[in-house]
DNA sequence: ATTAGCACTCTCCTTTGCTGAGTGCTAACA
DNA sequence: TGTTAGCACTCAGCAAAGGAGAGTGCTAAT
């Protein structure tokens, strides 16, 4: 059965007034549309080829229509119209986005979280992974007798920075010839190459001279797996509660329990990664069953090219995606571009450098 | 009207029936314990006492009872026996507590988050504020071209420290020249005494030569204004959704728009701070009158008798308080014990130099 | 090809009646 | 005088029954 433009039509509109009423939708109120000049008759002709398509299903015999994952995927890939934010969303957004100067985690978050309450939506996010790091510096400060300050940066800026506390005095020139030792055997290596045989080998190459070096370089270790752990969060999920398919605490209850779940998390924001643009997943097309009745909209965003990590929005299957997609492509330009400011600019100097 | 022993036991027994089902308690479930050799009849009278006394209310006519607030607050002060944590709880809680060597933040909020689990409740907590912060220690290293990092200690030896973006490129003597100016003019000085007027002062002695100062000292400004605004969190909220009492959606929603206001969080927490020690808060006693249904359990944890910050528990007026405080009460112990290891060690060093 | 009409289906809401838990009161009992 | 058994009464909660409304599929007419 060819799927013509009329069907499309339709098909458009269904998706449409069920994201916007939560209800299955009738063949009466579609007839109703001005742009469709057709009688409910005929839609339900219509709609019965659309159901045989699969593209709508009916949650019982006389109850209204309901798109599919497949009918959604449609929507989205073919049938949906771009949104246009207005100048105040865009606004809004900017201002959301113009954050102070601060650490590269703070500044995901906050505007994880002012995306989340400005779409009503929890939005889920990742800080970037340690594939892409390469440790660029290595600093040890002493900040106080016995506690001194771990600081990691990677090649484009990222800055991590780790307490040392050493349960005994040491001195500044400590802390310096400490910071040259690991400088000098970590540096340019990945993150994820550093691990513990790693450490053991600068530690054997020190010799065990200090007896403290044993303590410190186990932090070392374990500042730097810290490092390594990507770290995923999620800002507002208490914004699912507004929507009406959340209207019993079961369900409630299995989404937290499924997004609680780090794992979870983790399988879904790895779906992006590949992509490297906006990327929507329809119910099953999640990989946590538990989801699938919502759909997931996720971007990466970037500092000079580089994907440094992903922001992600969860909702009911039944999401404005249109918007949804438009908001968070924004959103994520904007983190890329106040990152890239703040994280990214010494790239040039380095160039600079180099030429 | 006399409080006699029966009907203190009664209320005992009916406080605690309720806070295991949840289901408003009649005279025959009451009657049934061994230990009060009554009737129903007996207990009905009692009930009916009691009830005149205002400490037990009827949902409606043919329910059992259910405690009122002053009902609570007498069990909670009289009769509640204290709970004594198994071995196999204290050794889950100091496993939980004996947290690797990291920032404060991080010790706080990984504790409260284990005792989230452990309980089953939420958590919510407060970390360190401005009162009681002096700083003792500023130091700005260079960590990059165009990038340093702030450095804040406090006598406590609590650390704060924030990404200074210069945006221009910097030598390691500009970032030594500079710690020694902030420590020179504002060390001493409790945090929220550091304002942008002192700061304005620091800048006019300094004088204007270098051009880069000025915005140096705005994002100082920025890092303890930062530091200065008391954190309060939540963990594990969801947990509440276990509860019976959070059957139906509309509930839930009132909860979590209530916690997620910050003032109200902070209003609670306040609370705890004079007593300094447990305290409970039953129903209309908590600030926030969305919360009349639940209580709160806030107790503070120290860092060598000075108060660092508040741990408190969340949960429906009828949690097992006895439990709660119990495992409070050794909580906010461990935590302070681990604070004390990690931050307050030196207090010592500085005592024995004092000497 | 489209549409009006009709019989049919199924959810949801309301009504009704019943059951069970719980109460208060009274009278008998120790 | 305190305690208890008994009884009538109340009320939430549940299930069954009935009706309304929304929606469908099919057929016949346009």
């Amino acid at each position: 059965m060819a799927l013509d433009d009329r069907k499309k039509l339709i098909m458009q509109a269904i998706v449409e007034d069920y994201i916007n009423t939560a209800e299955p939708v009738g063949s009466r109120s579609i007839s109703k549309k001005p742009e469709l000049n057709l009688s409910a008759a005929t839609i339900r002709n219509e709609m019965g080829d659309l159901e045989e398509m699969g593209l709508l299903v009916q949650p019982h015999t006389s109850a209204g229509r309901v798109p599919s994952t497949s009918g959604y995927r449609l929507y989205v890939d073919s049938l949906m119209e771009k949104y246009e934010m207005t100048a105040a969303e865009i606004a809004e957004i900017k201002q959301a986005a113009c954050k102070k100067t601060q650490e590269l985690e703070k500044i995901v978050r906050d505007v994880a979280a002012a995306f989340s309450s400005l779409s009503g939506l929890p939005v889920i996010g990742m800080l970037p992974g340690t594939e892409t790091g390469v440790v660029k510096n290595i600093k040890v400060v002493k900040i106080d007798n016995d506690k001194a300050m771990l600081i990691v940066s990677d090649k484009s800026g990222i800055i991590k920075n780790k307490l040392l506390n050493l349960h005994q005095d040491i001195s500044d020139e400590f802390a310096d010839q400490l910071s040259e030792i690991l400088n000098q055997n970590l540096a340019g290596l990945t993150i994820s190459k550093i691990n513990l045989a790693n450490i053991m080998e600068v530690q054997s190459v020190i010799g065990k001279n200090f007896e403290i070096l044993a303590s410190v370089m186990e932090l070392v270790h374990e500042a730097v797996m810290e490092i390594d752990t990507k770290q995923i969060f999620v800002e507002g999920l208490s914004n699912i509660l507004r929507f009406p398919e959340y209207g019993n605490v079961e369900k409630v209850k299995e989404l937290f329990d499924a997004v609680e779940n780090r794992e979870n998390l983790s399988k879904i924001i790895m779906e992006a990664v590949p992509s490297g643009q906006a990327k929507v997943l329809i119910g099953e097309e999640i990989p946590v069953p538990e989801l699938k009745h919502n759909s997931v909209v996720l971007a990466p965003y970037r500092v000079s090219d580089q994907i440094m990590g992903v922001l992600g929005v969860l909702g009911p299957a039944r999401m404005d995606y249109s918007k949804v997609i438009s908001a968070l492509e924004f959103f994520t330009k904007q983190l890329s571009d106040v990152l890239r400011k703040d994280f990214g600019e010494r790239q040039k100097l380095i160039g600079r450098g180099d030429e």
